[in-house]
DNA sequence: TGATTGCGTTAAAAAACCGTCACAATATTG
DNA sequence: CAATATTGTGACGGTTTTTTAACGCAATCA
């Protein structure tokens, strides 16, 4: 079953962008504009996790996190808090509002849904997985570790998240433009050549002289992760 | 079979807080918010210990813990009692509650979940691992020894928590800030940076020349500990 | 009390990684 | 087959991240 994950905002851009990404990263995402509207929603059905900005009209996001842990039910939702920068950044970083994470803003996509993905991992194992085969690969984010027949391959940080995202996507043909979104974050601008290169150090790093490359390359579209072998 | 643990807390946000680091730490954690719905509890299933605060409504930490006593079945059920700073300490201390340990507030996690595991160890043995071996690596939690290939290592007292940790955690790879969590204790600041001395700290003292590393950096992720060799 | 031990911070050195470019290699098209 | 478009790759400068050594301070021990 997909993560239901419920998105409290108060300012609109955000809001929907929120929506926009947490949707296309798979998860079924309901929004809400203010604390009490997210009780009533919360009420309605249970979120797997919640997005909760600390600042809201009506009930403050440190209330809804506050009443949510007080009762049976919802005492166990993970809830991830989006505060501004040094806005009682201390008193969070005690976690004693109950929270699970919270996360700065100005913040990235890639990180948030990292964080996400980290917590649900951590509260509801088994919904986000920590490991991935494919065929002969196996990724395991938890230990970070990749391998090939066994053998272990060292990679950087941004082709561990590269083939992190092929893995979670198998067979799938992606633009260099989609790789950039997915894998550096729809905030920062680099070359799109660059997915070239670091798609050559993938390759360069995976394939033993003799084996077969399991990344294909689709000219004039992008790139994939084969899934047999 | 992993320990039950029973808080009896009044103070919610103190409550919510103990559930989730103990439910971190990997025990089965319930709640009760006074005296007569811990009595009440406990009978329905008996739990392996029991955290109790001092100051509680209808009937007292103090009480609690008589009656309990006073009852073959839960006679030996280990309690450890949380108090407020001078309040009645010297009582406390004399311990002619019953109590097998306390701990005054303001307290930090890291410390409670030690005198948890040791109160553990000393009331039943087996439930709370005196010993971890990992590879070539042993580490004592009774005698605060460590040994690699059976010769002895000298750490201090922060490296020694620290590989205790990534002891019970083999492979995983932490944050700084995780680990500053875990074995700092989310209370205290200090810089993230620290980590790393620390972490370099543990592997000269656990390295000899030869031998190879057991302590994995992941860049821009933090460290693990790896389980082979 | 003086000496020792361990801690946390900082700064500089070292290592790893990144993004871009230029050119080579390969595929496509006419 | 030649011309063109697209992809592969090695090199390079610059940046980020990690390692390491040094220092001042506090607690502990003898």
């Amino acid at each position: 079953m997909t993560p239901y994950v419920l998105v409290v905002e108060d300012e609109d851009a955000l809001a929907t962008l929120l929506h926009y990404n947490l949707e296309k990263e798979g998860y079924r995402v309901s929004l809400a504009a203010d604390g009490e509207e997210a009780l009533t929603q919360i009420d309605e059905q249970l979120p797997d996790l919640i997005v909760l900005d600390w600042m809201l009209p009506k009930v403050s996001g440190i209330e809804v996190c506050r009443r949510l842990r007080g009762r049976a039910e919802t005492r166990n939702v993970p809830i991830i808090m989006l505060t501004a920068r040094g806005e009682e950044t201390d008193r969070i970083r005690g976690l004693d509002t109950g929270a699970d994470d919270y996360i700065v803003k100005p913040f990235s996509m890639v990180e948030l849904t990292a964080r996400i993905r980290a917590v649900l991992r951590r509260i509801r194992p088994g919904l986000a997985e920590d490991r991935t085969r494919q065929g002969d690969l196996t990724i395991d984010r938890v230990s970070h570790r990749v391998k090939r027949e066994g053998r272990e391959i060292h990679l950087g940080p941004t082709e561990f998240r590269l083939l992190d995202y092929f893995m979670q996507h198998p067979g799938r043909v992606f633009s260099r433009e989609q790789l950039l979104d997915a894998v550096w974050g729809s905030d920062v601008y680099v070359e799109a050549r660059t997915v070239d290169v670091h798609v050559g150090r993938l390759r360069k790093a995976l394939n033993l002289d003799t084996e077969i490359d399991p990344i294909r390359t689709v000219r004039s579209a992008g790139y994939a992760l084969d899934i047999d072998s």
